[in-house]
DNA sequence: TAAATAGTGTCTCTTAGACAATATTAT
DNA sequence: ATAATATTGTCTAAGAGACACTATTTA
Protein backbone atom coordinates (compact mmCIF):
# COMPACT_ATOMS: atom_id res chain seq x y z
CA UNK A 1 0.00 0.00 0.00
CA UNK A 2 1.29 3.56 -0.62
CA UNK A 3 -0.89 6.00 0.07
CA UNK A 4 0.31 10.00 -0.11
CA UNK A 5 0.14 10.44 3.71
CA UNK A 6 2.17 7.22 4.72
CA UNK A 7 5.21 7.76 2.52
CA UNK A 8 7.74 10.35 1.14
CA UNK A 9 7.67 11.06 -2.40
CA UNK A 10 11.21 10.42 -2.51
CA UNK A 11 10.64 7.15 -1.41
CA UNK A 12 9.11 6.80 -5.32
CA UNK A 13 10.99 6.22 -8.66
CA UNK A 14 9.50 9.25 -9.94
CA UNK A 15 7.95 8.54 -14.02
CA UNK A 16 8.81 11.08 -16.65
CA UNK A 17 5.23 13.30 -17.45
CA UNK A 18 4.99 15.41 -21.04
CA UNK A 19 2.07 17.18 -22.16
CA UNK A 20 1.15 16.53 -26.10
CA UNK A 21 -1.54 18.59 -27.88
CA UNK A 22 -3.67 17.47 -30.66
CA UNK A 23 -4.36 20.91 -32.60
CA UNK A 24 -7.73 20.02 -34.47
CA UNK A 25 -9.29 22.30 -37.20
CA UNK A 26 -11.49 22.20 -39.97
CA UNK A 27 -9.83 21.25 -43.67
CA UNK A 28 -12.41 21.21 -46.10
CA UNK A 29 -14.75 18.20 -45.47
CA UNK A 30 -12.47 16.69 -42.93
CA UNK A 31 -10.85 16.93 -39.46
CA UNK A 32 -7.30 18.40 -39.45
CA UNK A 33 -4.80 17.71 -36.72
CA UNK A 34 -1.43 18.96 -36.38
CA UNK A 35 1.50 16.18 -37.02
CA UNK A 36 5.57 17.00 -36.47
CA UNK A 37 7.45 14.48 -38.23
CA UNK A 38 10.19 12.62 -35.36
CA UNK A 39 13.98 13.31 -36.33
CA UNK A 40 15.22 11.14 -33.61
CA UNK A 41 14.16 9.21 -30.61
CA UNK A 42 11.84 6.15 -29.83
CA UNK A 43 9.38 6.07 -33.68
CA UNK A 44 11.96 8.27 -35.33
CA UNK A 45 10.55 9.04 -38.71
CA UNK A 46 6.77 8.83 -37.36
CA UNK A 47 4.55 11.36 -36.97
CA UNK A 48 3.55 12.60 -33.53
CA UNK A 49 1.46 15.52 -32.27
CA UNK A 50 3.42 18.44 -30.76
CA UNK A 51 4.68 18.07 -27.23
CA UNK A 52 7.00 17.99 -24.54
CA UNK A 53 8.12 17.31 -21.31
CA UNK A 54 6.66 19.70 -18.14
CA UNK A 55 9.05 21.56 -15.82
CA UNK A 56 8.97 21.54 -12.26
CA UNK A 57 8.47 24.92 -12.40
CA UNK A 58 5.09 25.37 -15.18
CA UNK A 59 1.51 23.75 -14.41
CA UNK A 60 0.46 21.36 -17.27
CA UNK A 61 -1.68 24.02 -19.03
CA UNK A 62 1.34 26.65 -19.31
CA UNK A 63 3.21 23.44 -20.58
CA UNK A 64 0.59 23.37 -23.04
CA UNK A 65 0.79 26.76 -23.59
CA UNK A 66 4.66 26.89 -24.43
CA UNK A 67 3.98 23.51 -26.76
CA UNK A 68 1.73 26.01 -28.54
CA UNK A 69 3.85 29.13 -28.88
CA UNK A 70 6.87 26.86 -30.27
CA UNK A 71 4.29 25.97 -33.05
CA UNK A 72 4.71 28.99 -35.20
CA UNK A 73 3.23 31.00 -32.23
CA UNK A 74 -0.46 29.82 -31.94
CA UNK A 75 -1.69 31.36 -29.36
CA UNK A 76 -5.36 32.79 -27.79
CA UNK A 77 -6.26 29.32 -28.60
CA UNK A 78 -9.64 27.25 -27.13
CA UNK A 79 -7.12 25.00 -25.11
CA UNK A 80 -8.51 22.23 -22.99
CA UNK A 81 -7.36 19.26 -20.69
CA UNK A 82 -8.47 15.92 -22.47
CA UNK A 83 -6.70 12.94 -20.33
CA UNK A 84 -4.01 11.55 -18.75
CA UNK A 85 -2.18 8.04 -20.49
CA UNK A 86 -0.35 6.36 -18.51
CA UNK A 87 0.22 2.80 -19.75
CA UNK A 88 3.88 1.79 -18.48
CA UNK A 89 4.78 0.58 -21.80
CA UNK A 90 3.23 3.53 -24.32
CA UNK A 91 7.45 5.03 -24.26
CA UNK A 92 9.88 2.32 -24.97
CA UNK A 93 12.69 4.60 -23.33
CA UNK A 94 11.06 4.84 -19.71
CA UNK A 95 8.11 5.08 -17.95
CA UNK A 96 6.52 8.44 -19.53
CA UNK A 97 3.21 9.92 -18.45
CA UNK A 98 1.61 12.01 -21.00
CA UNK A 99 -1.21 14.62 -20.29
CA UNK A 100 -3.12 15.31 -23.52
CA UNK A 101 -4.78 18.61 -24.61
CA UNK A 102 -7.08 19.61 -27.04
CA UNK A 103 -6.67 22.87 -29.20
CA UNK A 104 -8.89 24.52 -31.67
CA UNK A 105 -7.84 26.58 -34.50
CA UNK A 106 -9.73 27.83 -37.75
CA UNK A 107 -7.96 27.09 -41.00
CA UNK A 108 -5.59 30.19 -41.42
CA UNK A 109 -4.33 29.92 -38.25
CA UNK A 110 -3.42 26.27 -38.36
CA UNK A 111 -1.81 27.24 -41.88
CA UNK A 112 0.29 30.07 -40.59
CA UNK A 113 1.52 27.66 -38.27
CA UNK A 114 2.99 25.79 -40.26
CA UNK A 115 6.86 26.89 -41.57
CA UNK A 116 7.17 25.90 -45.02
CA UNK A 117 10.37 24.02 -44.75
CA UNK A 118 9.59 21.93 -41.57
CA UNK A 119 8.69 18.56 -41.38
CA UNK A 120 5.66 19.79 -39.92
CA UNK A 121 2.04 18.51 -41.59
CA UNK A 122 -1.62 18.54 -41.51
CA UNK A 123 -2.96 14.99 -40.81
CA UNK A 124 -6.66 14.26 -41.78
CA UNK A 125 -8.70 12.46 -39.62
CA UNK A 126 -10.97 8.98 -40.80
CA UNK A 127 -13.31 8.21 -38.25
CA UNK A 128 -13.42 4.19 -37.97
CA UNK A 129 -15.00 2.27 -35.29
CA UNK A 130 -18.01 4.32 -35.04
CA UNK A 131 -15.63 7.80 -34.21
CA UNK A 132 -14.53 6.24 -31.25
CA UNK A 133 -11.19 5.27 -33.50
CA UNK A 134 -9.36 6.82 -35.86
CA UNK A 135 -6.92 6.38 -38.97
CA UNK A 136 -4.93 9.77 -40.03
CA UNK A 137 -3.95 10.27 -43.55
CA UNK A 138 -1.00 12.48 -44.71
CA UNK A 139 -0.77 13.21 -48.00
CA UNK A 140 -3.67 11.38 -48.84
CA UNK A 141 -2.12 8.08 -47.28
CA UNK A 142 -3.23 6.47 -43.93
CA UNK A 143 0.40 6.53 -41.47
CA UNK A 144 1.28 5.39 -37.99
CA UNK A 145 1.10 7.71 -35.62
CA UNK A 146 3.94 7.09 -33.12
CA UNK A 147 3.28 5.97 -29.12
CA UNK A 148 -0.46 5.86 -28.53
CA UNK A 149 -1.15 9.35 -30.17
CA UNK A 150 -3.72 7.82 -32.35
CA UNK A 151 -5.77 7.21 -28.94
CA UNK A 152 -4.92 10.92 -28.14
CA UNK A 153 -6.49 11.83 -31.83
CA UNK A 154 -9.58 9.97 -31.07
CA UNK A 155 -10.07 11.29 -27.52
CA UNK A 156 -9.63 14.82 -28.85
CA UNK A 157 -12.23 13.98 -31.73
CA UNK A 158 -14.49 12.33 -29.75
CA UNK A 159 -14.36 15.41 -27.18
CA UNK A 160 -14.79 18.12 -29.59
CA UNK A 161 -18.05 16.21 -30.99
CA UNK A 162 -19.44 16.04 -27.23
CA UNK A 163 -19.15 19.45 -27.22
CA UNK A 164 -20.49 20.90 -30.07
CA UNK A 165 -23.94 20.42 -29.02
CA UNK A 166 -23.69 21.86 -26.10
CA UNK A 167 -21.29 24.63 -25.82
CA UNK A 168 -20.14 27.20 -28.72
CA UNK A 169 -16.88 25.44 -29.57
CA UNK A 170 -17.71 25.94 -33.03
CA UNK A 171 -16.46 29.13 -33.23
CA UNK A 172 -13.04 28.25 -32.35
CA UNK A 173 -12.66 26.67 -35.75
CA UNK A 174 -13.87 29.84 -37.72
CA UNK A 175 -12.84 33.32 -38.06
CA UNK A 176 -13.99 36.23 -36.02
CA UNK A 177 -16.71 36.82 -38.56
CA UNK A 178 -18.25 33.92 -40.56
CA UNK A 179 -21.61 32.80 -42.39
CA UNK A 180 -24.06 30.59 -40.89
CA UNK A 181 -23.48 28.10 -43.99
CA UNK A 182 -20.01 28.30 -43.01
CA UNK A 183 -20.77 27.35 -39.38
CA UNK A 184 -23.14 24.62 -40.25
CA UNK A 185 -20.18 23.06 -42.17
CA UNK A 186 -17.69 23.05 -39.00
CA UNK A 187 -20.90 21.43 -37.29
CA UNK A 188 -21.53 18.97 -40.41
CA UNK A 189 -17.44 17.87 -40.37
CA UNK A 190 -17.25 17.71 -36.92
CA UNK A 191 -20.65 15.79 -36.50
CA UNK A 192 -20.08 13.41 -39.45
CA UNK A 193 -23.66 13.92 -40.99
CA UNK A 194 -25.97 16.76 -42.21
CA UNK A 195 -27.96 18.72 -39.72
CA UNK A 196 -30.90 20.14 -41.09
CA UNK A 197 -30.47 23.65 -42.05
CA UNK A 198 -33.62 25.46 -41.00
CA UNK A 199 -33.16 23.70 -37.33
CA UNK A 200 -29.45 24.14 -37.42
CA UNK A 201 -29.97 28.39 -38.66
CA UNK A 202 -33.02 28.37 -36.35
CA UNK A 203 -31.00 26.93 -33.09
CA UNK A 204 -27.75 29.07 -33.59
CA UNK A 205 -30.13 32.24 -33.86
CA UNK A 206 -31.93 31.62 -31.09
CA UNK A 207 -28.81 30.66 -29.00
CA UNK A 208 -27.94 34.01 -28.43
CA UNK A 209 -24.26 33.44 -28.89
CA UNK A 210 -24.46 35.50 -32.30
CA UNK A 211 -24.32 38.76 -33.16
CA UNK A 212 -25.52 39.69 -37.00
CA UNK A 213 -22.50 42.40 -38.18
CA UNK A 214 -24.68 43.50 -41.03
CA UNK A 215 -22.29 42.96 -43.82
CA UNK A 216 -22.63 40.13 -46.13
CA UNK A 217 -20.55 37.57 -47.37
CA UNK A 218 -18.23 39.29 -50.41
CA UNK A 219 -16.74 37.25 -53.74
CA UNK A 220 -18.89 34.51 -54.11
CA UNK A 221 -21.23 33.23 -57.08
CA UNK A 222 -24.05 33.33 -55.74
CA UNK A 223 -26.12 35.00 -53.04
CA UNK A 224 -24.30 36.28 -50.45
CA UNK A 225 -24.95 35.10 -46.61
CA UNK A 226 -24.79 37.66 -43.80
CA UNK A 227 -21.82 37.98 -41.81
CA UNK A 228 -22.26 36.95 -38.13
CA UNK A 229 -19.41 37.05 -34.68
CA UNK A 230 -19.80 35.24 -31.89
CA UNK A 231 -20.46 37.17 -28.56
CA UNK A 232 -18.77 36.54 -25.51
CA UNK A 233 -20.68 35.28 -22.56
CA UNK A 234 -19.66 37.58 -20.20
CA UNK A 235 -22.10 39.22 -18.46
CA UNK A 236 -25.25 37.78 -17.74
CA UNK A 237 -28.19 39.07 -16.39
CA UNK B 1 11.73 24.78 -26.03
CA UNK B 2 11.67 20.98 -25.12
CA UNK B 3 10.02 18.43 -27.23
CA UNK B 4 9.64 14.61 -27.01
CA UNK B 5 12.21 13.76 -29.68
CA UNK B 6 14.62 16.27 -29.10
CA UNK B 7 15.29 15.89 -25.45
CA UNK B 8 16.01 12.99 -23.27
CA UNK B 9 13.79 12.06 -20.40
CA UNK B 10 16.77 11.72 -18.25
CA UNK B 11 17.85 15.48 -18.78
CA UNK B 12 14.85 16.26 -16.78
CA UNK B 13 14.31 16.27 -13.21
CA UNK B 14 11.08 14.26 -12.98
CA UNK B 15 7.80 15.13 -10.84
CA UNK B 16 6.22 12.54 -8.71
CA UNK B 17 3.04 11.32 -9.75
CA UNK B 18 0.12 9.96 -7.94
CA UNK B 19 -3.73 8.97 -8.56
CA UNK B 20 -6.44 10.65 -5.83
CA UNK B 21 -9.97 8.76 -6.31
CA UNK B 22 -13.29 10.41 -5.55
CA UNK B 23 -15.49 7.63 -4.59
CA UNK B 24 -19.01 8.76 -4.46
CA UNK B 25 -22.35 7.58 -3.76
CA UNK B 26 -25.94 9.31 -2.76
CA UNK B 27 -26.50 9.62 1.00
CA UNK B 28 -30.03 10.71 1.61
CA UNK B 29 -30.59 13.94 -0.23
CA UNK B 30 -26.48 14.67 -0.51
CA UNK B 31 -24.06 13.34 -2.58
CA UNK B 32 -21.23 11.43 -0.67
CA UNK B 33 -17.53 10.82 -0.42
CA UNK B 34 -15.36 9.29 1.03
CA UNK B 35 -12.88 10.92 2.94
CA UNK B 36 -9.92 9.52 5.01
CA UNK B 37 -8.02 12.19 7.95
CA UNK B 38 -4.51 12.65 6.99
CA UNK B 39 -2.29 11.55 10.01
CA UNK B 40 1.05 13.04 9.02
CA UNK B 41 2.87 14.93 6.25
CA UNK B 42 1.27 17.97 4.57
CA UNK B 43 -2.03 18.69 5.82
CA UNK B 44 -1.77 16.32 8.60
CA UNK B 45 -4.92 15.87 10.17
CA UNK B 46 -6.98 17.20 7.24
CA UNK B 47 -9.70 15.51 5.43
CA UNK B 48 -8.46 14.39 1.90
CA UNK B 49 -9.21 11.79 -0.87
CA UNK B 50 -7.72 8.45 -0.83
CA UNK B 51 -4.92 8.64 -3.28
CA UNK B 52 -0.99 6.55 -3.78
CA UNK B 53 1.63 7.47 -5.95
CA UNK B 54 1.89 5.27 -8.94
CA UNK B 55 3.96 2.65 -9.63
CA UNK B 56 6.84 2.45 -12.11
CA UNK B 57 4.95 -0.54 -13.39
CA UNK B 58 1.74 -0.13 -12.67
CA UNK B 59 -0.87 1.67 -15.19
CA UNK B 60 -2.72 5.14 -13.90
CA UNK B 61 -6.24 2.85 -13.76
CA UNK B 62 -4.47 -0.23 -11.72
CA UNK B 63 -3.18 2.44 -9.60
CA UNK B 64 -6.60 3.63 -8.83
CA UNK B 65 -7.70 0.54 -8.64
CA UNK B 66 -5.01 -0.42 -6.04
CA UNK B 67 -6.46 2.72 -4.00
CA UNK B 68 -9.97 0.98 -4.18
CA UNK B 69 -8.62 -2.16 -3.22
CA UNK B 70 -7.03 -1.05 -0.28
CA UNK B 71 -10.37 1.25 0.79
CA UNK B 72 -11.85 -1.83 2.50
CA UNK B 73 -11.92 -4.14 -0.95
CA UNK B 74 -14.03 -1.94 -2.97
CA UNK B 75 -14.05 -3.44 -6.08
CA UNK B 76 -15.61 -3.52 -9.31
CA UNK B 77 -17.42 -0.12 -8.88
CA UNK B 78 -17.49 2.35 -12.57
CA UNK B 79 -14.14 4.16 -12.51
CA UNK B 80 -13.22 6.59 -14.79
CA UNK B 81 -10.36 8.91 -15.32
CA UNK B 82 -11.57 12.89 -14.46
CA UNK B 83 -8.64 15.33 -15.13
CA UNK B 84 -5.26 15.67 -13.97
CA UNK B 85 -4.18 18.34 -11.29
CA UNK B 86 -0.09 19.88 -11.95
CA UNK B 87 -0.25 22.84 -10.13
CA UNK B 88 3.39 23.42 -8.98
CA UNK B 89 2.35 24.52 -5.60
CA UNK B 90 -0.37 22.43 -4.56
CA UNK B 91 2.18 20.30 -2.70
CA UNK B 92 4.22 21.73 -0.38
CA UNK B 93 7.13 19.27 -0.18
CA UNK B 94 7.83 18.88 -4.09
CA UNK B 95 6.16 19.15 -7.43
CA UNK B 96 3.52 16.30 -7.26
CA UNK B 97 0.73 15.95 -10.05
CA UNK B 98 -2.07 14.11 -9.51
CA UNK B 99 -4.31 11.98 -12.00
CA UNK B 100 -8.03 12.06 -10.62
CA UNK B 101 -10.39 9.69 -10.74
CA UNK B 102 -14.13 8.83 -10.00
CA UNK B 103 -15.53 6.04 -8.49
CA UNK B 104 -19.09 5.38 -7.79
CA UNK B 105 -20.37 3.00 -5.32
CA UNK B 106 -23.85 2.46 -4.17
CA UNK B 107 -24.59 3.14 -0.25
CA UNK B 108 -24.21 -0.48 0.81
CA UNK B 109 -20.72 -0.88 -0.73
CA UNK B 110 -19.90 2.75 0.46
CA UNK B 111 -20.93 2.18 4.21
CA UNK B 112 -19.56 -1.43 4.14
CA UNK B 113 -15.85 0.31 2.85
CA UNK B 114 -16.11 2.21 5.99
CA UNK B 115 -14.15 0.30 8.97
CA UNK B 116 -15.39 1.23 12.22
CA UNK B 117 -12.37 2.34 14.22
CA UNK B 118 -10.72 4.45 11.31
CA UNK B 119 -10.29 7.69 9.88
CA UNK B 120 -12.44 7.33 7.50
CA UNK B 121 -15.79 9.07 7.04
CA UNK B 122 -18.32 10.29 4.54
CA UNK B 123 -18.35 13.89 3.43
CA UNK B 124 -20.99 15.62 2.16
CA UNK B 125 -21.05 17.82 -0.56
CA UNK B 126 -22.91 21.05 -0.87
CA UNK B 127 -22.76 22.98 -4.28
CA UNK B 128 -21.99 26.33 -4.33
CA UNK B 129 -21.35 28.86 -6.90
CA UNK B 130 -23.62 26.93 -9.03
CA UNK B 131 -22.10 23.70 -8.35
CA UNK B 132 -18.38 24.67 -10.39
CA UNK B 133 -17.56 24.37 -6.35
CA UNK B 134 -18.51 22.58 -3.75
CA UNK B 135 -18.12 22.54 0.20
CA UNK B 136 -17.65 19.21 2.08
CA UNK B 137 -19.28 18.67 5.40
CA UNK B 138 -18.14 16.19 7.92
CA UNK B 139 -20.32 15.09 11.31
CA UNK B 140 -22.26 18.32 10.06
CA UNK B 141 -19.60 21.08 9.90
CA UNK B 142 -18.18 22.39 6.95
CA UNK B 143 -14.03 21.10 6.59
CA UNK B 144 -11.24 22.44 4.08
CA UNK B 145 -10.06 19.56 2.42
CA UNK B 146 -6.14 18.92 1.94
CA UNK B 147 -4.32 19.67 -1.18
CA UNK B 148 -6.86 20.84 -3.75
CA UNK B 149 -9.25 18.30 -3.06
CA UNK B 150 -11.83 20.41 -3.52
CA UNK B 151 -11.37 21.04 -7.03
CA UNK B 152 -11.39 17.57 -7.33
CA UNK B 153 -14.44 16.87 -5.50
CA UNK B 154 -16.09 19.23 -7.74
CA UNK B 155 -14.72 17.97 -11.22
CA UNK B 156 -16.36 14.68 -10.00
CA UNK B 157 -20.18 16.20 -9.07
CA UNK B 158 -19.55 17.90 -12.32
CA UNK B 159 -19.18 15.08 -14.34
CA UNK B 160 -21.62 12.54 -12.70
CA UNK B 161 -24.00 15.13 -12.97
CA UNK B 162 -23.04 15.80 -16.99
CA UNK B 163 -23.20 12.14 -17.42
CA UNK B 164 -26.55 11.72 -15.87
CA UNK B 165 -28.53 12.54 -18.97
CA UNK B 166 -26.69 10.14 -21.24
CA UNK B 167 -25.56 7.32 -19.56
CA UNK B 168 -27.19 4.96 -17.79
CA UNK B 169 -24.89 5.78 -14.69
CA UNK B 170 -27.30 6.29 -12.23
CA UNK B 171 -27.34 2.89 -11.96
CA UNK B 172 -23.95 2.31 -10.65
CA UNK B 173 -25.39 4.53 -7.59
CA UNK B 174 -27.55 1.98 -6.81
CA UNK B 175 -28.08 -1.62 -5.53
CA UNK B 176 -28.58 -4.24 -8.46
CA UNK B 177 -32.56 -4.46 -7.92
CA UNK B 178 -34.34 -0.76 -7.41
CA UNK B 179 -37.44 1.01 -7.94
CA UNK B 180 -37.99 3.43 -10.23
CA UNK B 181 -38.95 5.86 -7.22
CA UNK B 182 -34.94 5.55 -6.21
CA UNK B 183 -33.84 5.67 -9.28
CA UNK B 184 -35.47 8.82 -9.89
CA UNK B 185 -34.44 9.86 -6.40
CA UNK B 186 -30.63 9.42 -7.27
CA UNK B 187 -30.97 11.29 -10.54
CA UNK B 188 -32.63 14.22 -8.67
CA UNK B 189 -30.22 14.05 -6.01
CA UNK B 190 -27.10 14.14 -8.51
CA UNK B 191 -29.03 16.74 -10.68
CA UNK B 192 -30.07 19.42 -7.76
CA UNK B 193 -33.38 19.57 -9.04
CA UNK B 194 -36.84 17.55 -9.35
CA UNK B 195 -37.61 15.75 -12.02
CA UNK B 196 -40.82 15.59 -13.40
CA UNK B 197 -42.23 12.07 -12.53
CA UNK B 198 -44.16 11.11 -15.51
CA UNK B 199 -41.61 11.98 -17.95
CA UNK B 200 -38.73 10.62 -16.27
CA UNK B 201 -40.52 6.93 -15.85
CA UNK B 202 -41.30 7.68 -19.62
CA UNK B 203 -37.82 8.23 -20.18
CA UNK B 204 -36.67 5.18 -18.47
CA UNK B 205 -38.85 2.60 -19.39
CA UNK B 206 -38.64 3.56 -23.11
CA UNK B 207 -34.64 3.58 -22.94
CA UNK B 208 -34.74 0.08 -23.23
CA UNK B 209 -31.80 -0.53 -20.08
CA UNK B 210 -34.62 -1.56 -17.63
CA UNK B 211 -35.72 -5.26 -17.04
CA UNK B 212 -38.85 -5.66 -14.59
CA UNK B 213 -37.77 -8.23 -12.22
CA UNK B 214 -41.56 -9.19 -11.70
CA UNK B 215 -41.25 -8.70 -7.91
CA UNK B 216 -42.27 -5.82 -5.80
CA UNK B 217 -40.41 -3.67 -3.17
CA UNK B 218 -40.76 -5.39 0.57
CA UNK B 219 -41.55 -3.66 4.11
CA UNK B 220 -42.83 -0.12 2.94
CA UNK B 221 -45.74 1.40 4.66
CA UNK B 222 -47.30 2.17 1.49
CA UNK B 223 -48.23 0.52 -2.33
CA UNK B 224 -44.89 -1.34 -3.43
CA UNK B 225 -42.97 -0.33 -6.84
CA UNK B 226 -42.03 -3.04 -8.91
CA UNK B 227 -38.22 -3.83 -8.52
CA UNK B 228 -35.83 -3.30 -11.97
CA UNK B 229 -33.15 -3.91 -13.19
CA UNK B 230 -30.50 -2.74 -15.63
CA UNK B 231 -29.77 -4.45 -18.46
CA UNK B 232 -26.09 -4.43 -19.03
CA UNK B 233 -26.23 -3.33 -23.10
CA UNK B 234 -23.36 -5.88 -24.43
CA UNK B 235 -25.21 -7.39 -27.39
CA UNK B 236 -27.19 -4.75 -29.71
CA UNK B 237 -28.58 -5.96 -32.86
C1' DT C 1 -61.01 4.71 6.06
C1' DA C 2 -56.70 7.49 5.80
C1' DA C 3 -52.04 7.96 4.33
C1' DA C 4 -48.76 7.31 1.13
C1' DT C 5 -46.81 6.18 -3.02
C1' DA C 6 -47.35 3.50 -7.65
C1' DG C 7 -48.84 3.85 -11.99
C1' DT C 8 -51.89 5.59 -16.19
C1' DG C 9 -54.18 8.89 -19.47
C1' DT C 10 -54.21 12.92 -21.78
C1' DC C 11 -53.41 17.70 -22.87
C1' DT C 12 -50.18 21.35 -24.03
C1' DC C 13 -45.80 23.33 -25.23
C1' DT C 14 -41.37 23.25 -27.22
C1' DT C 15 -38.20 21.77 -30.57
C1' DA C 16 -36.47 19.37 -34.59
C1' DG C 17 -37.08 17.74 -39.18
C1' DA C 18 -39.48 17.88 -43.77
C1' DC C 19 -40.80 20.39 -47.47
C1' DA C 20 -41.93 24.22 -50.13
C1' DA C 21 -41.67 29.00 -51.48
C1' DT C 22 -39.41 33.31 -52.15
C1' DA C 23 -35.06 36.39 -52.34
C1' DT C 24 -30.62 37.83 -53.95
C1' DT C 25 -26.44 37.68 -56.29
C1' DA C 26 -23.22 36.45 -60.31
C1' DT C 27 -22.77 34.76 -64.92
C1' DA D 1 -32.86 33.58 -67.77
C1' DT D 2 -30.08 30.20 -65.07
C1' DA D 3 -27.39 28.59 -61.30
C1' DA D 4 -26.54 28.61 -56.75
C1' DT D 5 -27.26 29.56 -52.21
C1' DA D 6 -29.77 32.57 -48.56
C1' DT D 7 -33.72 33.13 -45.99
C1' DT D 8 -38.50 32.47 -44.53
C1' DG D 9 -42.99 30.01 -43.68
C1' DT D 10 -45.55 26.23 -42.30
C1' DC D 11 -46.73 21.48 -41.29
C1' DT D 12 -45.76 17.30 -38.70
C1' DA D 13 -43.75 14.31 -35.24
C1' DA D 14 -41.41 13.39 -30.87
C1' DG D 15 -40.56 14.34 -26.25
C1' DA D 16 -41.17 16.77 -21.82
C1' DG D 17 -43.95 18.92 -18.31
C1' DA D 18 -48.57 19.64 -16.11
C1' DC D 19 -52.45 17.79 -14.14
C1' DA D 20 -55.87 14.69 -12.96
C1' DC D 21 -57.26 10.22 -12.02
C1' DT D 22 -57.03 5.28 -10.56
C1' DA D 23 -54.56 1.36 -7.97
C1' DT D 24 -52.44 -0.92 -4.13
C1' DT D 25 -50.52 -1.53 0.19
C1' DT D 26 -50.03 -0.64 5.39
C1' DA D 27 -51.71 1.28 9.58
Amino acid sequence: MATTDEYDPDDFERPSVTVDVAILTVVEDRIGVLLHRRPKGPFAGSWALPGGFVQMDESLREAAERVLRDKGGLTELHLEQLATFGDPERDPRTRVISVAYMALADLEEFRESIPADTDVATGLVNEVDDGWQVEVDVDVDPVELAFDHDQIVATAVNRLRGKLDWTPVGFQLLPEIFTLRELQHVHEVVGGRAVNTQSFRRRMLASGELEDTGELEQDVNHRPGSLYRFIEQGAQS
